[in-house]
DNA sequence: TTGACCGCCTAACAACCGTTAGTTAGACTG
DNA sequence: CAGTCTAACTAACGGTTGTTAGGCGGTCAA
């Protein structure tokens, strides 16, 4: 029990390397076996089906994202405070764990209906986090009168398309990323016409 | 040379439809040529070869964008006047021709390695074109000091998501999905710390 | 009426797909 | 040393892939 057995852990490395790079379907069980040298079959030995690699690669990512973000999302703060912890949190898990996340946001969609079900029920459970966060903000008078749901949803898809372009060892940290990408939306949430007028 | 075949328009229009349902590595000629109640091999009348048709719709798509966004990115305007012009008008592109717009932001890698590097191209240089026009703001004074390469991607993901939770006939028309992008964006950048003060 | 063309069909090709079965070589355990 | 376990192998299965070749029934022009 002490290391879990490592040769799974390579499949799914090598299988979540390689999804993401040409995409699940078009992914072949022989190629993630190649790429550590085994034939095609003997994945077999250790994972019960090609889905079942995505299944958990897709598990662990949306995992993470929860146990990142979810206990700020939980915390007693300002919404601006908190919604700028969210964001960090949230870029962190994208770019440290860029794969996975990558192939979550992108290739959940070839999973069976079933699991399609569940981890759509999921996302929408922690964009439920953003929106509630931006809500909190709104009707403090923190925020401007925005549309909650709109505005989540424009927040994560830039969030999100880090996964897209993001580099290790481009010119900006991920620490660097999510500040610009949280002072930005901070800054047109704050400066949004309110209901009331609010302190700075 | 009145009404250009309309058989290859109506496989285009199928292939569009299943790329962006099923993705292109998980679509097969044959559920094409059916979706068209026609046999497999029929479809090689009308159409060179599968990648012939992703390569269309890419470049329609691609056109397209270019059409709506490129004239106002070269007309003479106030940075902010532009920007929001621009958004509207990708956003409108986004939302009139999702099934293409959406085949051409997630299915392009699968065009072969020339193809490829022609869209990525081109990609570049429309991304060049929200650079640019944030670039001149920032220069004017109009908008904040902020990094045009990094908010142009903000901006872009954020515009580009929409092509995959956009419904037809929901709560919000695509023009007020447009105006609220807009609002958003050109608060936190008009907000954001400036040079030299500007006129309000 | 002949003949060319058009749109689609059927049938087949070689390659590849995910998956299973049986086997084998080597390392531990008694 | 015999027995068991492990991790990989090879070979094959039924099916699907993109694509091609040849044929067949219509429509239209001469």
């Amino acid at each position: 029990m002490a290391t879990e057995t490592p040769r799974k852990q390579q499949i799914e490395e090598a299988a979540s390397t390689l999804f993401r790079e040409r995409g699940y379907a078009a992914t072949s069980v022989r190629d993630i076996a190649h790429a550590l040298d085994m034939q095609g079959g003997s994945l077999y030995a250790h994972v019960a089906s090609k889905e079942d690699m995505l299944w958990a690669i897709v598990v662990r990512a949306a995992d993470r994202f929860n146990a990142e973000v979810g206990p700020i999302a939980d915390s007693d703060r300002t919404a601006a405070r908190k919604l700028r912890k969210m964001i960090r949190a949230h870029v962190a898990v994208v770019t440290s764990a860029q794969k996975d996340a990558a192939v979550f946001l992108d290739e959940w969609r070839f999973l069976s209906a079933e699991r399609k079900a569940q981890i759509a029920a999921r996302r929408d459970d922690y964009e439920g986090l953003f929106r509630n966060a931006i809500a909190q903000g709104v009707a403090s008078g923190e925020f401007g009168r925005v549309d909650p749901a709109l505005t989540a949803m424009i927040i994560l898809s830039a969030l999100n398309g880090i996964a897209t372009w993001y580099r290790p060892g481009g010119k900006l940290t991920p620490a660097a990323i999510a500040d610009r990408h949280a002072d930005l939306f901070l800054r047109a949430l704050t400066s949004a016409t309110r209901s009331e007028p609010a302190t700075e």
